[in-house]
RNA sequence: GGCCCUGUGGUCAAGUGGCCUAAGACACCGCCCUUUCACGGCGGUAACUCGGGUUCGAAUCCCGGCAGGGUCACCA
């Protein structure tokens, strides 16, 4: 059997899109399960739409993820050039065998006359296509054009009649009729050829068997099938792609912060949870296993599983993958990662970091939600004394005005300010008061940190605020409560 | 608008004519654990878009409506 090879074809505008990352996972997924080879290929062809620095995101992207190609421009390989751009003098001879076969031919219609025809033919409502205009001028008409240097561009001549149909590896049986079929640009008035001619040349050229891409192609398939026949070529097996969608009608969108790749990395994502949950966005494994490994990924994947119906981007549900992630970290890759949001709002400070984090690896889900979970340990937020009732842990606004002023001599009273020596001094005392824990400690808990909800309970927020502190808000929590 | 694709709980989804009084996960709710929260454990609410067929039997097949998406560039 011939060895699959698959290939991810980015435009380097600067970004990573969430579903280019999961595309490229997919193409990666499959040609790594077949034993075949994953070729990356940058789409340039467009020379207004150049970025600069948008070939090292790319790259930069793919290699975080584990995604790592075996034939691309840094890399080479025996099918390069892998840029576009630098196989540019390639593609004229093709389309110029076409003309020869009669399959595309020259047109000199201006980018003016068409945008004119194609008002004229939305006034009248109708959809505008190619009239073929070119395609009956005589041999001498063209060679004089083309001698006086007149501007030009190589159209495909589309069949006008009939159906044209393939079959997709997802979405099955699909036919068009051909009257819907335009004939495109192949060649552009710069010399360039087109994406959609390109990209036909090079996956033939490169041996691609398996063309996995976004579903938009769904339906310009069929004219690059007539490419594909035309030149005699063996058409690659399709695997066109659901949309990763940010809800119901809406696409992840650049706008919403929520597109990007990098978006999430900032925000505190980790990357294995990215590919894991993406992976499960329009494909399952057929099991209820949901984590996987990159390699699990390799040996689970498979196109019959990669669904019909788009897939909407759960933003909920991957906070819930990433929470676990980061749970099962180890924990001085947590504590490094964590740090640099622990300097947000502690940055100065004298805290210990290593504690903190310890009671804060399993409450985050996000890294970027880290300072909002510890801001009250900075600043003793303005509280609603209500919050000292509880009816659970027998806790009210009159119990703590009792409870706080006995607290604050024990609290006073200990040296080694250590979470053992606070525990140890304070628990030895409740009996004595004839308090049940929660009576205590819950309004302990209230007075050093005006939340209802902290991460640990009050010896270690007493603990990481240090005694000073400690007994500061002690004191003005007290006065609060009047 | 033409053409193409899609339509199972709030979300992801299993399901390929009888095993479906429809699995699992997230979210939500309740209980347990616990000095709060989180973690963890247990349990619960909640769905086959609608209408016609085909069939002994339909979430599963066919047709139509409705809804959503995609596409109709010298962009990729």
């Amino acid at each position: 059997m011939k060895e699959v090879r698959t290939r991810f074809a980015p435009s380097p505008t600067g970004f990573m899109h969430l579903g280019g990352v999961r595309t490229a996972l997919y193409n990666y997924l499959f040609a790594k399960k077949m034993g075949g080879k994953f070729i990356l290929r940058i789409e340039d062809t467009d020379q207004e739409r150049i970025v600069p620095g948008a070939v090292d995101v790319i790259y930069n992207t793919l290699r975080e993820c584990g995604l790592n190609w075996d034939e691309g421009p840094d890399i080479g390989g025996d099918y390069g050039p892998y840029v576009q751009s630098d196989r540019k003098s390639l593609y004229l001879p093709y389309a110029k065998e076409l003309v020869e076969k009669g399959a595309a031919y020259y047109c000199f219609c201006t980018k003016e006359e068409l945008a004119e025809r194609k008002a004229a033919a939305e006034a009248k409502g109708e959809v505008f296509k190619y009239d073929k205009h070119c395609l009956h001028l005589s041999k001498e008409e063209i060679q004089q054009k083309l001698d006086a240097g007149v501007p030009y561009v190589i159209r495909l001549n589309c069949p006008t009649e009939g159906e044209s149909s393939y079959d997709d590896e997802v979405f099955g049986h699909i036919s068009f009729p051909n009257s819907d079929l335009d004939d495109m640009v192949l060649i552009k008035a710069d010399g360039m050829p087109t994406y959609n001619f390109a990209n036909v040349i090079d996956d033939h050229l490169m041996g691609i068997t398996h063309v996995m891409r976004g579903m938009e192609y769904l339906s310009s398939t069929p004219k690059y099938n007539i490419l594909y026949r035309a030149f005699g070529w063996e058409i690659p097996t399709y695997v066109h792609l659901t949309t990763v969608m940010r809800d119901k009608e809406h696409k992840l969108s650049k706008r919403d912060g929520d597109a990007y790749y990098s978006d999430f990395i900032d925000k505190g994502y980790l990357k294995d949870a990215l590919i894991n949950y993406l992976a499960l966005v329009g494909w399952n494994p057929g099991t209820d296993q949901e984590f996987f490994t990159m390699d699990e990924l390799v040996q689970a994947f498979d196109v019959k599983r990669l669904n019909t119906s788009p897939g909407i981007f759960d933003v909920t549900k991957l906070d819930w993958m990433n929470s676990q992630y980061i749970a099962k970290m180890d924990f001085e890759d947590y504590l490094k990662m964590a740090t640099p949001w622990f300097d947000k709002v502690l940055a100065g400070k004298n805290m210990d970091y290593r504690r903190l984090a310890e009671l804060m690896q399993s409450r985050t889900d996000i890294f970027s939600r880290i300072p909002e979970k510890i801001a009250f340990l900075t600043d003793m937020p303005d509280y609603d004394t209500a919050i000292f009732f509880n009816k659970k842990q027998k806790s009210s606004e009159d119990v703590a005005k009792e409870v706080l002023p006995l607290l604050l001599p024990v609290l006073k009273g200990i040296g080694d300010w250590t979470e053992q020596n606070i525990h140890d001094a304070v628990m030895a005392k409740i009996p004595e008061w004839g308090k049940k824990n929660g009576a205590v400690l819950w309004p302990m808990r209230i007075a050093i940190s005006g939340q209802e909800s902290t991460p640990g309970g009050a010896f270690e927020i007493a603990y990481l605020l240090g005694k000073d502190e400690t007994l500061r808000r002690m004191k003005a929590s007290l006065e609060k409560l009047g």
